[in-house]
DNA sequence: TTTATTATTGCAACATAGTTGCAATAAATT
DNA sequence: AATTTATTGCAACTATGTTGCAATAATAAA
Protein backbone atom coordinates (compact mmCIF):
# COMPACT_ATOMS: atom_id res chain seq x y z
CA UNK A 1 0.00 0.00 0.00
CA UNK A 2 1.37 3.17 -1.05
CA UNK A 3 1.17 6.88 0.19
CA UNK A 4 -2.50 7.95 1.13
CA UNK A 5 -2.06 10.50 3.74
CA UNK A 6 1.25 13.05 3.01
CA UNK A 7 2.93 13.71 6.61
CA UNK A 8 5.34 15.41 7.95
CA UNK A 9 7.72 11.82 7.84
CA UNK A 10 7.34 12.06 3.78
CA UNK A 11 8.46 15.41 3.21
CA UNK A 12 11.20 14.89 5.75
CA UNK A 13 12.20 12.11 3.90
CA UNK A 14 11.71 13.21 0.33
CA UNK A 15 14.04 16.11 1.11
CA UNK A 16 16.79 13.90 2.26
CA UNK A 17 16.41 11.99 -1.60
CA UNK A 18 16.25 15.80 -2.92
CA UNK A 19 19.18 17.13 -1.68
CA UNK A 20 21.40 13.61 -2.80
CA UNK A 21 22.36 11.98 -6.31
CA UNK A 22 23.16 8.93 -4.48
CA UNK A 23 21.47 6.22 -3.31
CA UNK A 24 20.95 6.38 0.76
CA UNK A 25 20.95 2.92 2.82
CA UNK A 26 17.66 2.92 4.95
CA UNK A 27 20.48 2.59 8.11
CA UNK A 28 21.39 5.70 7.04
CA UNK A 29 18.31 7.30 7.24
CA UNK A 30 17.29 6.29 10.80
CA UNK A 31 20.71 7.44 12.09
CA UNK A 32 20.38 10.85 10.57
CA UNK A 33 17.19 11.32 11.22
CA UNK A 34 17.09 9.83 14.59
CA UNK A 35 16.25 12.94 16.26
CA UNK A 36 13.06 13.48 13.77
CA UNK A 37 11.81 10.52 13.31
CA UNK A 38 11.42 6.90 14.80
CA UNK A 39 13.51 4.58 12.94
CA UNK A 40 10.12 2.49 12.24
CA UNK A 41 8.74 5.14 10.37
CA UNK A 42 11.77 5.21 8.51
CA UNK A 43 11.31 1.86 7.08
CA UNK A 44 7.79 2.19 6.78
CA UNK A 45 7.33 5.48 4.69
CA UNK A 46 10.80 4.36 2.30
CA UNK A 47 8.39 0.97 2.09
CA UNK A 48 5.55 3.42 0.53
CA UNK A 49 7.44 5.69 -1.26
CA UNK A 50 8.73 2.36 -2.97
CA UNK A 51 5.43 0.96 -3.92
CA UNK A 52 4.54 4.22 -5.41
CA UNK A 53 7.38 4.52 -7.64
CA UNK A 54 9.00 7.15 -6.00
CA UNK A 55 12.26 5.40 -4.61
CA UNK A 56 13.67 1.83 -5.80
CA UNK A 57 15.71 -0.56 -3.45
CA UNK A 58 18.61 -3.10 -3.76
CA UNK A 59 21.03 -4.68 -1.59
CA UNK A 60 24.57 -4.12 -1.30
CA UNK A 61 27.13 -6.86 -0.76
CA UNK A 62 26.55 -6.96 2.55
CA UNK A 63 22.73 -7.14 2.23
CA UNK A 64 22.53 -3.67 3.14
CA UNK A 65 19.14 -2.05 1.60
CA UNK A 66 19.61 1.51 -0.16
CA UNK A 67 17.25 3.26 -1.57
CA UNK A 68 17.50 5.49 -4.73
CA UNK A 69 15.53 8.07 -6.49
CA UNK A 70 13.32 6.43 -9.48
CA UNK A 71 13.99 7.61 -12.76
CA UNK A 72 12.30 5.31 -15.34
CA UNK A 73 9.97 3.49 -12.86
CA UNK A 74 6.17 3.78 -12.81
CA UNK A 75 4.75 1.79 -10.09
CA UNK A 76 3.22 -0.99 -12.52
CA UNK A 77 6.55 -1.52 -14.44
CA UNK A 78 9.89 -0.99 -12.27
CA UNK A 79 13.29 -0.42 -14.72
CA UNK A 80 14.61 -2.85 -12.61
CA UNK A 81 17.73 -4.13 -14.66
CA UNK A 82 19.88 -0.63 -14.30
CA UNK A 83 23.24 -1.51 -11.92
CA UNK A 84 24.12 -0.09 -9.01
CA UNK A 85 27.83 1.39 -8.59
CA UNK A 86 29.31 0.90 -5.08
CA UNK A 87 32.72 1.91 -4.37
CA UNK A 88 34.57 -0.17 -2.36
CA UNK A 89 36.76 3.00 -1.00
CA UNK A 90 34.45 5.26 0.05
CA UNK A 91 30.74 3.63 0.14
CA UNK A 92 29.04 5.66 -2.23
CA UNK A 93 26.64 4.32 -3.58
CA UNK A 94 24.76 5.22 -6.97
CA UNK A 95 22.82 3.78 -10.03
CA UNK A 96 24.41 3.54 -13.08
CA UNK A 97 22.27 4.95 -16.68
CA UNK A 98 23.65 2.01 -18.49
CA UNK A 99 21.78 -0.78 -19.80
CA UNK A 100 23.69 -4.76 -19.20
CA UNK A 101 21.74 -7.20 -21.80
CA UNK A 102 20.84 -10.14 -19.96
CA UNK A 103 20.42 -13.02 -22.32
CA UNK A 104 17.52 -15.37 -22.35
CA UNK A 105 18.35 -18.65 -20.89
CA UNK A 106 16.49 -21.25 -21.82
CA UNK A 107 13.59 -23.06 -20.13
CA UNK A 108 13.91 -20.11 -17.65
CA UNK A 109 11.23 -17.39 -17.03
CA UNK A 110 13.50 -13.97 -16.54
CA UNK A 111 11.56 -11.36 -14.30
CA UNK A 112 13.69 -9.54 -12.27
CA UNK A 113 17.57 -8.68 -12.47
CA UNK A 114 19.96 -7.11 -10.11
CA UNK A 115 23.58 -5.75 -10.47
CA UNK A 116 25.75 -4.70 -8.25
CA UNK A 117 29.24 -3.58 -9.91
CA UNK A 118 31.60 -2.94 -7.02
CA UNK A 119 35.00 -0.64 -7.58
CA UNK A 120 36.47 2.76 -7.01
CA UNK A 121 34.00 5.68 -7.87
CA UNK A 122 35.63 8.90 -9.66
CA UNK A 123 36.86 11.02 -6.73
CA UNK A 124 38.63 7.66 -4.89
CA UNK A 125 40.33 6.21 -7.86
CA UNK A 126 43.20 9.41 -8.30
CA UNK B 1 42.84 -17.59 6.77
CA UNK B 2 41.63 -20.71 4.53
CA UNK B 3 41.37 -24.53 5.93
CA UNK B 4 44.82 -25.78 7.59
CA UNK B 5 43.46 -29.12 9.63
CA UNK B 6 40.74 -31.90 7.88
CA UNK B 7 38.26 -32.06 10.59
CA UNK B 8 34.66 -34.13 10.82
CA UNK B 9 33.18 -30.57 10.79
CA UNK B 10 35.05 -29.85 6.90
CA UNK B 11 33.89 -33.10 5.41
CA UNK B 12 30.48 -33.39 6.62
CA UNK B 13 30.05 -29.62 5.02
CA UNK B 14 32.25 -30.96 1.84
CA UNK B 15 29.27 -33.80 1.77
CA UNK B 16 26.46 -31.61 1.43
CA UNK B 17 28.12 -29.75 -1.66
CA UNK B 18 29.29 -33.00 -3.44
CA UNK B 19 25.37 -33.94 -3.50
CA UNK B 20 23.99 -31.39 -4.43
CA UNK B 21 24.44 -29.22 -7.94
CA UNK B 22 22.63 -26.44 -6.29
CA UNK B 23 23.93 -23.71 -3.98
CA UNK B 24 22.68 -23.92 -0.60
CA UNK B 25 22.39 -21.16 1.85
CA UNK B 26 24.44 -20.97 5.52
CA UNK B 27 20.95 -20.62 6.99
CA UNK B 28 19.90 -23.72 5.86
CA UNK B 29 23.14 -25.85 6.17
CA UNK B 30 22.79 -24.65 9.92
CA UNK B 31 19.60 -25.74 9.79
CA UNK B 32 20.28 -29.46 8.10
CA UNK B 33 23.64 -30.09 10.38
CA UNK B 34 21.81 -28.77 13.46
CA UNK B 35 22.58 -32.56 14.73
CA UNK B 36 25.61 -32.77 13.37
CA UNK B 37 27.33 -29.05 13.83
CA UNK B 38 26.64 -26.08 15.89
CA UNK B 39 26.26 -22.47 13.53
CA UNK B 40 29.04 -21.13 14.50
CA UNK B 41 30.85 -23.90 13.28
CA UNK B 42 29.06 -24.07 9.98
CA UNK B 43 29.59 -20.47 9.41
CA UNK B 44 33.30 -20.47 10.03
CA UNK B 45 34.22 -23.57 7.86
CA UNK B 46 32.05 -22.49 5.07
CA UNK B 47 33.76 -18.87 5.37
CA UNK B 48 37.51 -20.82 5.26
CA UNK B 49 36.32 -23.27 1.93
CA UNK B 50 35.29 -19.55 0.27
CA UNK B 51 38.84 -18.53 1.59
CA UNK B 52 40.75 -21.49 -0.10
CA UNK B 53 38.34 -21.08 -3.69
CA UNK B 54 36.33 -24.39 -3.31
CA UNK B 55 33.19 -22.36 -2.49
CA UNK B 56 31.71 -19.41 -3.21
CA UNK B 57 29.07 -16.96 -2.00
CA UNK B 58 27.05 -14.30 -2.46
CA UNK B 59 23.23 -12.75 -1.23
CA UNK B 60 20.05 -13.32 -2.69
CA UNK B 61 17.48 -10.62 -3.06
CA UNK B 62 16.66 -10.90 1.06
CA UNK B 63 20.05 -10.72 2.26
CA UNK B 64 20.81 -14.60 2.73
CA UNK B 65 23.70 -15.69 2.21
CA UNK B 66 24.28 -18.11 -0.48
CA UNK B 67 27.30 -20.75 -1.16
CA UNK B 68 27.83 -23.10 -4.19
CA UNK B 69 30.95 -25.10 -5.39
CA UNK B 70 33.51 -23.23 -7.78
CA UNK B 71 34.36 -24.26 -10.81
CA UNK B 72 36.57 -21.72 -12.71
CA UNK B 73 37.59 -19.91 -9.29
CA UNK B 74 41.20 -19.89 -7.49
CA UNK B 75 42.03 -18.67 -4.34
CA UNK B 76 43.85 -15.31 -5.88
CA UNK B 77 41.44 -15.26 -8.79
CA UNK B 78 37.32 -15.47 -8.15
CA UNK B 79 35.18 -16.04 -11.72
CA UNK B 80 32.87 -13.47 -9.47
CA UNK B 81 31.05 -11.81 -13.08
CA UNK B 82 29.18 -15.26 -13.19
CA UNK B 83 25.43 -14.70 -12.58
CA UNK B 84 23.07 -16.66 -10.01
CA UNK B 85 19.77 -18.02 -10.54
CA UNK B 86 16.54 -17.93 -8.04
CA UNK B 87 14.08 -19.21 -8.95
CA UNK B 88 10.49 -17.29 -7.46
CA UNK B 89 8.48 -20.39 -6.85
CA UNK B 90 10.43 -23.05 -5.28
CA UNK B 91 13.31 -20.78 -3.95
CA UNK B 92 16.06 -22.81 -5.15
CA UNK B 93 19.19 -21.22 -6.74
CA UNK B 94 22.07 -22.28 -8.95
CA UNK B 95 24.64 -20.65 -10.58
CA UNK B 96 24.49 -19.68 -14.36
CA UNK B 97 27.29 -20.83 -16.88
CA UNK B 98 26.44 -17.72 -19.36
CA UNK B 99 28.72 -14.97 -19.06
CA UNK B 100 27.30 -11.84 -19.02
CA UNK B 101 29.17 -8.52 -20.32
CA UNK B 102 29.74 -5.93 -17.83
CA UNK B 103 31.03 -2.35 -19.96
CA UNK B 104 33.70 -0.18 -18.66
CA UNK B 105 32.65 2.49 -17.19
CA UNK B 106 34.02 6.07 -17.73
CA UNK B 107 36.55 7.06 -14.67
CA UNK B 108 35.59 4.23 -12.91
CA UNK B 109 37.73 0.86 -11.37
CA UNK B 110 35.54 -2.01 -11.41
CA UNK B 111 36.77 -4.97 -9.53
CA UNK B 112 33.87 -6.86 -8.96
CA UNK B 113 30.12 -8.07 -10.23
CA UNK B 114 27.25 -9.87 -8.92
CA UNK B 115 24.13 -10.45 -11.08
CA UNK B 116 21.43 -11.85 -9.52
CA UNK B 117 18.36 -12.89 -11.70
CA UNK B 118 14.82 -14.03 -10.68
CA UNK B 119 12.59 -15.96 -12.11
CA UNK B 120 11.02 -19.24 -12.43
CA UNK B 121 13.22 -22.25 -13.16
CA UNK B 122 12.57 -24.98 -15.60
CA UNK B 123 10.49 -27.48 -13.33
CA UNK B 124 8.44 -24.22 -11.73
CA UNK B 125 7.81 -22.75 -15.38
CA UNK B 126 5.60 -25.65 -16.39
C1' DT C 1 -15.54 25.11 12.85
C1' DT C 2 -16.20 21.14 15.21
C1' DT C 3 -16.58 16.21 15.18
C1' DA C 4 -15.70 11.75 13.39
C1' DT C 5 -12.91 8.55 10.88
C1' DT C 6 -8.86 6.10 10.08
C1' DA C 7 -3.98 6.43 8.33
C1' DT C 8 0.23 7.25 10.47
C1' DT C 9 3.43 7.43 14.22
C1' DG C 10 6.30 6.12 18.30
C1' DC C 11 7.40 2.88 21.51
C1' DA C 12 8.78 -1.43 23.17
C1' DA C 13 9.43 -5.79 22.24
C1' DC C 14 10.57 -9.13 18.92
C1' DA C 15 12.68 -11.80 14.73
C1' DT C 16 16.40 -13.29 11.99
C1' DA C 17 20.99 -13.94 10.25
C1' DG C 18 25.20 -13.82 11.41
C1' DT C 19 29.41 -12.78 14.84
C1' DT C 20 32.58 -12.84 19.00
C1' DG C 21 35.08 -14.37 23.25
C1' DC C 22 36.55 -18.06 25.61
C1' DA C 23 37.26 -22.50 27.63
C1' DA C 24 37.21 -27.37 26.08
C1' DT C 25 38.46 -30.54 22.49
C1' DA C 26 40.95 -32.75 18.88
C1' DA C 27 44.23 -32.66 14.79
C1' DA C 28 48.87 -32.67 13.71
C1' DT C 29 53.72 -32.37 15.08
C1' DT C 30 57.67 -33.55 18.00
C1' DA D 1 53.07 -40.22 24.57
C1' DA D 2 53.44 -35.43 25.17
C1' DT D 3 53.00 -30.96 23.19
C1' DT D 4 51.21 -27.44 20.34
C1' DT D 5 47.66 -24.90 18.50
C1' DA D 6 43.71 -25.02 15.19
C1' DT D 7 39.05 -26.00 15.70
C1' DT D 8 34.77 -26.52 18.07
C1' DG D 9 30.63 -25.61 21.03
C1' DC D 10 28.35 -22.69 23.96
C1' DA D 11 26.36 -18.53 25.40
C1' DA D 12 25.93 -14.10 24.78
C1' DC D 13 25.92 -10.51 21.60
C1' DT D 14 25.32 -7.37 17.21
C1' DA D 15 22.92 -5.41 13.52
C1' DT D 16 19.22 -4.71 10.44
C1' DG D 17 14.83 -4.85 10.01
C1' DT D 18 9.71 -6.08 11.66
C1' DT D 19 5.27 -6.34 14.46
C1' DG D 20 1.45 -5.17 17.72
C1' DC D 21 -0.75 -1.69 19.82
C1' DA D 22 -2.15 2.57 21.88
C1' DA D 23 -1.62 7.58 20.95
C1' DT D 24 -1.55 11.10 17.47
C1' DA D 25 -2.62 13.70 13.42
C1' DA D 26 -4.37 14.18 8.58
C1' DT D 27 -8.49 14.23 6.06
C1' DA D 28 -13.52 13.89 5.43
C1' DA D 29 -18.11 14.70 7.15
C1' DA D 30 -21.42 17.27 9.69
Amino acid sequence: MGIIRKTRSIEILLTEFKNSGYAISAIELTKRLDEKLNKTTVYRVLDKLEDDGILHSFLDKKGIKWYAKCNNCTHTKHFDAHPHFQCIRCGKVDCLTIDIHIPKIPNREITVSQILIQGKCESCSI
